[in-house]
DNA sequence: GCTATTAATCGTAATATTGCAATATAGCAA
DNA sequence: TTGCTATATTGCAATATTACGATTAATAGC
C-alpha cells in the first residue's frame, strides 16, 4: 500500500533503510558529491549545479537535513550546506557494520 | 512526479541510487540479515521469519534478485536463496568508495 | 491421473515520492 | 519603504512503492 510495516521491524533497521532510502535518490547522490567535489560548503549554486527546479532542489536538501547528513546556516539571502563530519562518519559505521559481514563460503545456489 | 530524471544524472549515480533504494526498505534488510544469520540459504522459511504475505516477500525477494545481490535456485516446490558473494562485494566496494570519501575540515556551516 | 505444497504473478487499493509552478518568506540594498 | 534576490513552502499532477488476496504454474507424492 506504499506504507512500510514499520513496526514489525527492529529500530536498527528502520535505521538503515532510512539511511539507505536518502541515498536512494541520484539527485541526493548528485547534491552530497558535490559538497564533497568543493571541498567546502555550497552556498546556492546547486540549482544550476544538478539541473532541477528550485523547488525540487530544496526538497532533496530538506530531506537530507532531516537525516541529518548535512547542515545549513544561513548567510544573508543565501543559505550555506555542507557535510555534517559527525552524523556522516556515524552513518559510515553503520552501514560498514552492515557491509561487511561474512558471506558463508557455501553458496548452494 | 514520482518519476526521476535519470536522464541528467550519470550512470555511476544511476547505478549507486538503485542500490541504495534496495536497501532502503526494512523487509529487504530483514531478507539479507537472514541471509547471513543463518550462514546457508534459505528455502521457504522467510514468510514466518519476516512476518509480511507470501506475495510482500515474493516482491522483496524479486527487487533484491532484479539489483543481482541474491540468486535463487529451484529445489523441488521451493526455491532457495542466497547472497551473490560476487555481486555483494562489487556492490561494497562502489558503496566504500563513496562512503569514505574525504570530509572538509573547514565545515563552516 | 489427482491432490497438496510452494512460489510467482495478477489485480487492486492505499500511500509515498518526484517534480514543478506559484506563492510566501526573509534579508539586503538603495 | 520599495524593489531585488534567494530559499522555503504550498498545491497539484504523474508515477512509484508497498501490501495483500486471489490466481496461476510447477513440482512432489500418491
Amino acid at each position: 500500500m506504499g506504507i512500510t510495516k514499520s513496526e514489525i521491524f527492529t529500530v536498527e533497521q528502520n535505521q538503515l533503510a532510512a539511511m539507505a532510502k536518502t541515498f536512494g535518490h541520484p539527485a541526493r547522490l548528485a547534491i552530497l558529491q558535490h559538497l564533497f567535489s568543493i571541498k567546502d560548503c555550497v552556498c546556492g549554486d546547486l540549482v544550476e549545479e544538478i539541473g532541477l527546479a528550485q523547488a525540487t532542489i530544496s526538497q532533496h536538501l530538506t530531506a537530507l537535513k532531516n537525516v541529518g547528513l548535512i547542515k545549513g546556516s544561513v548567510a544573508g539571502t543565501k543559505v550555506c550546506y555542507c557535510i555534517d563530519a559527525e552524523k556522516w562518519t556515524e552513518m559510515k559505521h553503520i552501514m560498514n557494520a552492515f557491509l561487511n559481514q561474512d558471506i558463508n563460503p557455501n553458496d548452494c545456489c
